[in-house]
DNA sequence: GTGAAAGCGCTAACAG
DNA sequence: CTGTTAGCGCTTTCAC
């Protein structure tokens, strides 16, 4: 199926102009709904454009509009660790879909191209290749961060906020990890613990997991448990880590009753070893995880733990990317900070 | 720091050339390295280029080239369970690295458009918004091939190749999944193993996993294992069907000494399984993985698999990508379809 | 309501 | 070796 000699693949509003007898530039106000032209007009244009299966012509529009239709997901490189990083993968994968709804497509990188050292956001800006970004990064550097404002990039940070920076200029959407924390650790108290140990992530990303260990120690002091009494134990976000940790602290969790593990990882791992040695979950020790992964139903007792609120930080980000794509700067845009509480789901191991 | 009363952020082709008196189009050759150069005005223009921090406007290149510098990635939905697809998110992780380092953008995307359920594929490709396909997935309509076929769209299957469909069209970079089986099971055989239970995925992806079996069986027969001695169990590819297959096959898994499981969650799986009914691996059992996923070296004893030739399949996928959008149709290409080997990693379970 | 013409930033054919 | 010119496909004034 050819017009006027060329492949289908390429039907131009130029194409659809000549059979319907108007100026390409008809075509293109029918295209884009403008308020223009006669609804006869319109219907017939755009029912030649279907019958031609018509597409626009992505990179002539950008040029035009200075638009691509694009949003670049930025996401940190040291968490392709895919183990110790679920959450943040499950929330990419929202991130995607939710923006494809939209209308909008992604491209994935780093923030740093690995070999040549620079910076992805710079050139992305520069090569007006993006309208704008998602950042699931808790260490952008602060020169991106300076261009994106700088040049008033559209930009929201997605579940971090970077603590080395004043963030006043931009939007973001994040979990309030101290009151997770302290969720978490008065479940625990209220489930009876009266000796808890918190197992912290580290090293912290933000102020993350530093936020969830205050919250802990919040719902502690208010709970009346002696200082000693609620230990925080620092390791690094691997199921390995808590695994050795439990075996080489096992005396000391036998004195215990709870476990407060700031990721379903690890408190899967502190689960196994428990079973390792003869102590039952929840019967001798209860343990509470965090982020709600696919961790924290993957081996039974599935985990009591602190959903992350994906939904809701996803589908603001993104329809918040999108308005600030369509507004441009016109309207001085007040400012999106918001910070989404997370809640506690009970399962099997408190 | 403005040229011409326009922000840096937007420098031409035509800016470089006011600066450095010569037309756009020298400029233009300059930037691209053109033979037909004189080395000095070269430097010269180059050198301007780069104290203006000029980046080329993608918009405009791809008008007028007809290439993006973008390659669309597809998946499959299905897979989005970063559970059980822990190999194919490392696989598409990777893909996106090499595409990085050949200067080419990733854009991600499902198939088919979850809420218009429009393909995905053929949209890109319409809209000229990709100048070619990474295919990880194991289900692609056969429109869509059809369709990259038709209009010679540089395309490569990863990993997955459908068996439903003729692929004498398509290039693609996939492994020996007979071989991988046949490997798993020689190895277990060698260990002393006698009475095999293999686990089958299930439901197949191309043949994928019924390839495995096959190379077990092969294996079990060279081998001079009884018929029944070599049993095959099917079960979806997640962690709790493994488990729960253990604790309600106990009885037959005790009168067996080894296990092939076709992914290395399901070995995981099994591990932790045996360990609650007393049984050891690989004391009383071996047990042989699949993937070399991080599943493999989550927890203790450390998991023997078939490692899955990622690093070789990516590189070669990525350049091959390359070279096709380079030669755009120009020479008649030969095709390329690689079965690439994996091979046996040796750790504690064995 | 509709069309003619200009322009987005770049590449490429052609001329010199 | 370099410049002039046209054109990629679209949107957007401006005129009618």
């Amino acid at each position: 199926m050819c017009i006027a000699g060329r492949s289908i693949i390429s039907v131009t509003i130029k194409d659809i102009a000549k059979l319907a007898n108007v100026s390409h530039t008809t075509v293109s106000r029918c295209l884009n709904d403008s308020p223009l032209i006669s609804d006869k007009t319109k219907n017939r244009v755009l029912k030649i454009a279907k019958e031609l299966n018509y597409e626009v012509n992505s990179s002539a529009r950008s040029l035009s509009t200075k638009k691509t239709g694009i949003i670049g997901v930025i996401y940190q490189q040291e968490l392709e660790d895919f183990g110790s990083s679920a959450y943040i993968n499950e929330l990419f994968l929202e991130l995607r879909h939710n923006l494809e709804t939209l209308q909008l497509d992604t491209i994935l990188l780093e923030a740093i191209n690995p070999d040549t050292f620079m910076s992805n956001t710079i050139r992305l800006i520069r090569q007006h290749k993006v309208d704008g970004f998602l950042l699931i990064h808790g260490q952008i550097s602060p020169n991106d961060i300076t261009y994106i404002n700088e040049y008033d990039i559209p930009a929201v940070q997605v579940h971090f906020k970077p603590d080395y920076l004043d963030l006043n200029t931009m939007d973001y959407y994040i979990t309030d990890n101290i009151r997770g924390g302290y969720i978490a650790a008065k479940h625990l108290i209220e489930r009876g613990c009266r000796k808890i140990i918190a197992l912290e992530c580290s090293p912290n990303i933000g102020k993350e997991f530093e936020d969830r260990t205050t919250g802990f120690k919040n719902a502690a002091k208010e709970g009346r448990l002696a200082e000693e009494d609620c230990m925080v134990f620092k390791m690094k976000c691997k199921y390995l880590s808590a695994y050795h940790f439990v075996h080489e602290h096992i005396e000391l969790i036998r004195t215990c009753d709870g476990i407060f593990a700031q990721a379903d990882i690890l408190a899967s791992a502190c689960i196994t070893a428990l079973k390792e040695h003869g102590l039952r979950v929840p019967g001798d020790i209860k343990i509470v995880g965090y982020d709600d992964s696919f961790y924290s139903t993957l081996v039974p007792p599935f985990i009591t733990t602190i959903h992350q609120p994906r939904e809701e930080i996803t589908v603001k980000a993104c329809n918040r990317i999108l308005d600030l794509i369509k507004t441009d700067g016109e309207e001085i845009k007040s400012l999106e900070q918001e910070q989404i509480e997370p809640y506690l789901i009970i399962r099997e191991t408190t």
